[in-house]
DNA sequence: AGGCGTTATACTTTGGCAAACATAACGCCT
DNA sequence: AGGCGTTATGTTTGCCAAAGTATAACGCCT
C-alpha cells in the first residue's frame, strides 16, 4: 500500500484527450459523442437535443470539424423529406472509429496509472 | 500516409492529466508547477508571482491539496523571519516526483498517438 | 401554394468563474 | 513599539464563453 494515497482508493487518475487541428480543437470526447448521435438519429438537431445541447452549439461544432478536415465529416441537407437531415460521411465514420480507439487506449492508460498509485514500492 | 489527416502534420493528440481526490481535483500540471516553485522560492506569494497567478488563487490551490492529502504537502509559517514562508513537506516532495513521472508517461503516450495518426494502415 | 422540420447564421442575454480588491493576523527584527 | 513581508480569508468586479432568442432559407409533401 502506498503511503501518499489513502486506503479507500479515493485518488484516481483522470484526464481529457483530444485531437488539435490546424485552427482549433478538432475532435474530443464531446464532439465524438455528437458525431455518433448524428449517425444514429440522422439529424443535428435531434443529436443536440439528446445531449442537452443547443442546436447552435452543435452546429458550431460540426462547422468547426467540417472546415478543418480535408473532407467534411458530416453531410447536411436543408429542406427535403422530413425537413432535411445530416449524416456522417465516409471520412466522418472513419474519424469516429479512430478516435474511439484512441479514447479506449487512453482509458486503459488511466486505469493503469490509477493502479500504480496504490502499488507498493 | 493517412487519408484523414493532412500532409503537414497539422493534427496532434493533446490532453490533460490530473489526479482526482476525494473532494475535488487534487493534483494536475498547474498545481505541480506551483509546488515546484514553492520549493525553489520558499514562499507561496513568490511562486504565485512567478506564474502570473494571484496569491489568493495559489493559496486556495495549496489549501485544496493540503486538506485532501493524508498529510499536508506544503507547510507554511505566517510571520517570522522575512515575514514567513512555505516549503514542501516530505509528502509534498514525493507527490511532485510521482506526478512528474506520471506526466512524462502521459506525454510519451500523446507523442505515440500523434505518430499513429500519420502511420499508413 | 402553404406547412413542416430541418439547416444556417446573426444578435442579445446570462451565468459562472477567474481576477481584483480589501482586511486581518502573525511573528521576527530594528 | 512599529514596520515589514508573509500567510489567511471574505467580498466585489469584470469578463467571456455558453445559452438563449430571432430570422431566413431550403426542399419534400399534401
Amino acid at each position: 500500500m502506498h503511503e501518499l494515497f489513502a486506503e479507500n482508493q479515493a485518488f484516481r487518475a483522470h484526464g481529457r484527450l483530444w485531437i488539435e487541428g490546424p485552427a482549433d480543437r478538432f475532435l474530443g470526447i464531446g464532439r465524438l459523442e455528437l458525431l455518433e448521435r448524428i449517425a444514429t438519429t440522422g439529424s443535428i438537431s435531434r443529436a443536440a437535443k439528446e445531449m442537452g445541447m443547443s442546436y447552435k452549439k452543435a452546429w458550431d461544432l460540426v462547422s468547426s470539424m467540417n472546415t478543418q478536415a480535408r473532407q467534411p465529416l458530416v453531410s447536411t441537407q436543408a429542406g427535403g423529406a422530413h425537413g432535411g437531415g445530416a449524416a456522417l460521411t465516409e471520412a466522418g465514420a472513419q474519424a469516429v472509429a479512430e478516435f474511439r480507439a484512441m479514447q479506449a487506449r487512453f482509458e486503459a492508460f488511466l486505469a493503469d496509472e490509477t493502479a500504480r498509485l496504490y502499488e507498493s514500492k
